[in-house]
RNA sequence: GGUGACGUGGGUGAGUGGCUGAAACCACCGGUUUGCUAAACCGGCGUAGUCUUUUAAGGGCUACCGGGGGUUCGAAUCCCCCCGUCACCGCCA
């Protein structure tokens, strides 16, 4: 969520940011939202002028009780009671007015940094770093990893169907052992350098969904748990970046580094077609998540040391990678700068989506009000994450990319954590 | 799920209708004292909104004592609903 004072005092930059992401009606919008908060300031004054005058004559009533004038203090009295009325009606208006401005203030999308480009959808986006070297060649007759599948059994869709319906693999014998050892891996590179691991709740209520921005934007993206009014979350963000909702921080707290593994759930509406094959988009999946809380001045640094960490992770790992900087249009609601990194599927002959590392500036921490003592009083704190990694599609490229004669070779790196060395047909 | 107790500032904890935005203590910050550290002493110390030509520091007003609503001239204090914590019972991986 945006400050009214942003808005007001940079309206040309933040125009020229949302521009980028083609969002026409954003003049409009400010302009209407500036509307409402002079309204909102008005009326604002009126009440407490109203209030004041209560109060005042609200203690003069007690003293005239005391002193035993009680014909004039039921005058006052009534005069109270008047003002009570006209009270209650400008706190009305205050409240609407209040209501409106928030309603049309949360559709407004994070102003993007000046690096991004300006872009439709992901064909706009930049190539950030380029993978170095050549790209792998695979042999005649290289797989990708659903056909694969059926001679490794890794996972299973079907079994998925049977207890959930499509989407929801399951991971069968050498997979789920090579999906907990990737876990594992993830997680010991992130609290080595430094994040905190966290185990937090699949659910989460309304103020936490709102807070890192998944609601309203995603409303129909997540799975909803009416009974109970919970959300699923779709990525360990939520719980892991709310953990500091309503904080005021101190400076010495910075940087904050949190990680957690979690089961991501998304409902991916109305993305069906092509690209969905196998493990490339499911509604379920692991993820071992980076969240930092981060001083403003700093946040852009620490993005950058972000972006290492994944990157060093993918090259333990062995798989080609690029890094995206990802243009206006492709960027999410919430995000200020993202870069995105992408495996190179050599059977698949394509560029799959592993990671996303964003910035959130003070975005999220305005709807979580998570703020620092600084030198310029209490300010909005900056919010970044990033996935490091998704496993699904890190699963699809090591079975891709290593499969040989002899079955798919993992990396070393991963030897202790699987505790075997290559994947076997079964 | 049932019954009971409770929910006050960063923490402990006073406060049952006006003089309480809230005592006291602890923590924290600044200072005095001090070989160093500690102690002692003095001072400061919530958040948000709004108004204000405050040169700057600021000043005024309003709101906030789990959340929402109500009673009253006036609510942390009384009433109702909700949420949460704890204890016991029930159920249970």
């Amino acid at each position: 969520m945006l400050q009214i004072s942003r808005l007001r005092n940079d309206r040309k930059a933040v125009l020229a940011g949302l521009a980028k992401r083609q969002f026409p009606e954003a003049e409009a919008s400010i302009d209407q939202l500036l509307q409402l908060d002079d309204q909102r300031r008005s009326l604002q004054t009126q009440l407490d002028n109203m209030l004041a005058e209560r109060n005042q004559l609200s203690k003069q009533v007690g003293s005239l009780f005391k002193q035993g004038k009680q014909e004039e203090a039921n005058a006052i009295r009534e005069q109270v009671n008047e003002l009570k009325t006209s009270a209650a009606q400008t706190e009305e208006q205050l409240t609407a007015a209040k209501q409106q401005l928030q309603d049309l203030l949360v559709k407004l999308p994070n102003v993007p940094q000046a690096s991004v480009p300006a872009g439709v959808d992901e064909a706009d986006n930049e190539v950030y770093q380029e993978h170095e070297g050549e790209l792998p060649q695979l042999g005649e007759g290289a797989k990708p990893h659903w056909e694969l599948n059926e001679e490794f059994r890794v996972f299973d869709l079907e079994l998925g169907v049977r207890t959930t319906g499509s989407g929801f693999p399951l991971f069968v014998g050498q997979g789920a052992r090579l999906q907990r050892g990737l876990i594992n891996y993830f997680l010991d590179r992130a609290t080595a350098a430094g994040y905190t691991e966290y185990v937090a709740p699949l659910l989460v209520n309304e103020a936490t969904a709102f807070g890192t921005g998944s609601l309203p934007d995603k409303e129909g993206q997540m799975y909803y748990v009416g009974a109970d009014d919970f959300y699923l979350i779709p990525t360990a963000e939520v719980p892991l970046t709310n953990i500091y909702r309503d904080q005021i921080l101190n400076e010495s707290d910075f940087p904050i580094k949190l990680t957690g593994y979690t089961p991501c759930f998304r409902r991916e509406a109305g993305s069906y077609g092509a690209h969905v094959r196998g493990l490339n988009r499911v509604h379920q999946f692991d993820k071992v998540e980076i969240v930092q809380i981060a001083h403003p001045e700093q946040s852009n640094a620490i993005h950058l040391q972000m972006l290492d960490q994944v990157a060093s992770l993918l090259k333990e790992l062995e798989l080609p990678f690029r890094i995206l900087r990802l243009c206006g249009g492709d960027l999410t609601f919430a995000s200020a700068l993202t870069y995105d990194f992408e495996v190179w599927s050599a059977a698949q002959q394509r560029w799959l989506e592993v990671s996303s590392v964003s910035n959130f500036e003070t975005f999220q921490s305005n709807r979580m009000k998570l703020r620092y003592r600084g030198e310029n009083g209490t300010q909005l704190a900056h919010t970044l994450n990033g996935s490091a990694l998704a496993l699904p599609r890190i699963i699809a490229a090591l079975m891709e990319n290593n499969q040989t004669a002899d079955g798919i070779m993992l990396p070393k790196v991963l030897h202790p954590y699987v505790g075997l060395e290559n994947l076997s047909r079964v």
